[in-house]
DNA sequence: AGCTGTGAATATGTTCACAGCG
DNA sequence: CGCTGTGAACATATTCACAGCT
């Protein structure tokens, strides 16, 4: 009977839906059990974090013999909660907007992006795939209506915070934020923030101190 | 006269750009100067932590009274590698590409694409804005010809790797990842994964803890 | 006095190394 | 044996608390 181990660190958490994704990748090729060690060189980590990892919530793997893919793939889908259709509204409708809305990947992961939501004229009544673009002013009784618990928010940053607190108050627990500013809301609300720009940011970073033309000097790597 | 003090962590550089964002709010306000108190609530961060940050680079506060907003800015730019124009190539011109090549964020940290590649021959020879896609085969001449080190790609996770490949061939040192997939690439390479799904997997796993499901209410049983 | 800059203390995350089970 | 699961050792990141400028 599995008892409450440690808290699972947010690293950890991310770090689960990359051993997903790896499984997947294993059970495609046919490959009935997988080793920690195995795993880890396919997501980019150590085999004792991967075991870390998953010691956090049991034991799923046997000694001697390692994991075996399906059933690992079944318990970190339950883990994630991803053992059931996530229904999502999207608010604004624009570039991001539609990439997200065509992404493939969500859907395969149970998210649906069932209302889109935008504050312009112009889109709303437009159709998305099977979904109308429905205004702004709609945002409680959709979201309320549909019993959706999770948003994307691709609105400029100007409205970001305002759209955000009606979601709350629709019913919204969790947002993924893409609007770049930093969203104030009550604590128990999740918030995940893509900022794409300081994406690039680090990039430049990294760049600009590495002006050495040598490919030796580095800092700080662990020899394998 | 920038003396490097201790190593800078990875979250200390993505806090930086936070700071940066935050300041041109706080100068769009007129504010003079700040405390690291008003610009870590900004971020959503403590004051000990901005102080921290910053000095792994320097002293840029004044006792008594804060930092100035204006100076502070331009030192993070220089910080961050933003005190010049990155060219970046675009590899995928699908939706997330297309949206990406429209993010008005990018150009305003002087990150412009200037070169788009797809191996889709349909999308060839159309021009957004005023780029034209070139063909795949070309990523070589394009690459190093512009002098190109950033690049975004956005290909399905089949092309990745081999892509990825012919960028660092081509000069590239930078990968701002879309693809859902590990690059294998030299360590001197640097590589930033985006994983879209992931995120939203991150805000399934908390709302999914808070609401179980009865079905598999399987962890966590001690207590709450 | 006010607020930064920073060593010291604490908290958190990762790696080691080995006991223990298949 | 081989490989997991895990406490202990280690490494890193954050917070505290206060000395030291302005």
């Amino acid at each position: 009977m599995p008892r409450r181990r440690s808290k699972p660190s947010d690293s950890t958490i991310r770090r689960l839906s990359l051993y997903l994704r790896a499984l997947e990748g294993l059970e495609a090729e046919g490959e009935a059990t997988v080793s920690s060690e195995l795993l880890a060189e396919r997501v980019g980590t150590t085999a004792a974090q991967v075991r870390k990892d998953l010691s956090h919530f049991g034991s799923f793997g046997k000694r001697g013999l390692g994991y075996q893919v399906t059933p690992l793939q079944a318990r970190l889908q339950d883990i994630l909660g991803l053992g059931r259709r996530w229904p999502v509204v999207l608010v604004g409708a624009g570039r991001i907007g539609s990439a997200l809305f065509e992404y493939p990947h969500f859907g395969a992961r149970g998210f649906e992006i069932v209302t889109i939501l935008d504050r312009d004229p112009n889109k709303v009544g437009q159709r998305w795939g099977g979904v109308e673009i429905s205004h702004i002013s709609e945002l409680e009784s959709l979201v309320r209506g549909a019993g959706v618990e999770l948003a994307i928010l691709t609105v400029p940053r100007e409205g970001a915070q305002e759209v955000a607190e009606a979601l709350v108050t629709a019913g919204v627990r969790g947002i993924l934020n893409f609007a770049p500013t930093q969203l104030r809301l009550p604590p128990e609300i999740e918030v995940n923030d893509v900022n794409l720009a300081l994406e690039l940011e680090a990039l430049s970073f990294a760049l600009h101190l590495d002006r050495p033309r040598a490919e030796d000097a580095d800092f700080g790597s662990g020899g394998v």
